[in-house]
Order: structure tokens, then sequence, then C-alpha cells
DNA sequence: GGACGCTAGATGCGTACGCATCTAATGTCC
DNA sequence: GGACATTAGATGCGTACGCATCTAGCGTCC
């Protein structure tokens, strides 16, 4: 079998799986609790973790968006008060991102929404 | 297994992947050949199709992009030579999207460009 | 301790996107 | 054949994105 072929099909499928289910959870998300998807899922990223007060950078490595998209999102979640920024007091220059106990029910609704596209859309 | 988990992981696992490969092939392509990732998958829908003039209907069938993106898209490519515009003769709301030369000769070239990207970045 | 490089995040800027709407052509019903 | 709904595609508008740059705090070497 072409070894091409075979590459862009799975890279095709990968492309469609992924619009079909990122579009229909972005307008879910928006629709039934005004979060983008990058909002959702920057929360989800600190409730999962256990400690739920994260430095920016470690936020950034275990998501997909540029250093300056995920500093707007954490933006949009503070102008929102789903998140606090605070000062690191040993590096200034570092900042920590908190859940406030709006966001961490706002992402427990939204999370029953994800759960509903993912069964349905996520083949 | 828990069944929200067991979705999640999978979904994590998409839009990490999805990122991963469409930020180096939107970069490389970029590059090397001056073409958005919708362009060239655009390109590509016309080359891969026995018949290179399609409606923009049939393309956006085929495509993960909205209507207005594909619309746009394709008005790019006009500009940049890649493809042409025709007029349906029965339905003149109808357009036809059709390859150039120049067009056929980019994707090809940018083809290589996908294939190495691919090889390397889709797992 | 002052100059210089480096790192953490924020921000200016340009771009592609989706949604809603618009325009123009087609089809339908009387 | 004229009014009205429908369809194909273009376009106005607002938004999230990435890249490049800026700012401020840190570290190092003399």
């Amino acid at each position: 079998m072409d070894p091409e072929e075979t590459l862009v099909e799975r890279w095709r499928s990968l492309l469609t799986s992924y619009n079909e289910v990122a579009g229909h959870l972005e307008r879910a998300l928006q629709e039934a609790h005004g979060l983008t998807l990058s909002e959702f899922e920057t929360l989800d990223r600190l409730v999962t973790q256990e400690c739920e007060k994260r430095r920016m950078q470690d936020l950034a490595d275990v998501m997909y968006l540029s250093q300056s998209a995920l500093s707007r999102t954490v933006g949009r979640l503070v102008t929102g008060g789903l998140v606090a920024r605070t000062h690191c007091e040993t590096d200034r220059r570092g900042v920590f991102v908190e859940l406030t106990d709006e966001g961490r029910s706002r992402h427990d609704e939204a999370r029953k929404t994800r759960l509903a596209v993912l069964a349905e859309h996520l083949k």
C-alpha cells in the first residue's frame, strides 16, 4: 500500500473528525454556557490537576494553544470571573491561575454538555 | 472503565494530534509555498477528484470549512491565480472552481511538503 | 552594583474563521 | 406571468488565533 496515500487518508480522517467534534462542541458550549472551547479546555486543565493553581507556563505545556492565545483566553476567563490571576511570590514575573468557585461550578455544568456532545459525535 | 473518562481521553488525544499536525503543516506550507492549510486542502480536493472542476457546494460537502470560509478561500486562490471561477451555464447561481496550470503545479510541489510533515508528525 | 542577556507574560497587528445577512437566480403556485 | 419561497454563493461583522514585539523581573559576570 502506498505510504503517502495511507498517511493522507489518516490525516484527512483526523482533520474531519476534529472539525466535526470541535465545531459541535464549540457551538454547544457557547450556547449553553457562554464558553469558548479553549476557555472550557483551560478550565478543564485546571480542574483535572490536583493542584488547581498553576503557572501559565504549566498550563501552556499541557495545552494546544500558543502562549499569546492562552494569555488572552485566561484574560477572558478573568473578566468572566471564572479564574483569578495571582502573582507568584518568589518570581514576580510568574502568574498563577486559580479557579474561582464560579469557575468550578461553571465547568461542572459544562462537563455534562461535553459528555453529551462527545458521546454523540466522537465516533 | 468510566465511559466519560474514556471519551474525554480520546477527545484530548484528537485535539492534541490535530493541533500538533495542523500547526506544523500550516507553517510548512506557508513558509515553502505561500499556502494556507485550507488553501492547500482545497487544491487537494480539486486534484483528487477525477473531474477537476467542481461546484462550490460539492467542494463544501467534502471539506470541513463553512460555506463562507470556503468562499473566501477560493477567493484567495483566484487572486493567487491557482484556480478560476466559471459560471455554470445551466444554473447561473452556481459557480465552478477549476484548477489552473499554476494551481496544479503548486499543489504538486506542496504535496511533497505535506508528505514530509505528515511522516514526521502524524504519529 | 551596573550592564547585558534571558525568561514570563501581555499586547499590537494582521488573518482566517463562523454566523448572519445580502444579492441574484431558480422554482412553484395561483 | 407575477408574488413568494428557496437556493448558490458573496459579504459585513465580530472573534480567536499565531507571530512578532514589548515590558518587567531575574540571573550572571565583571
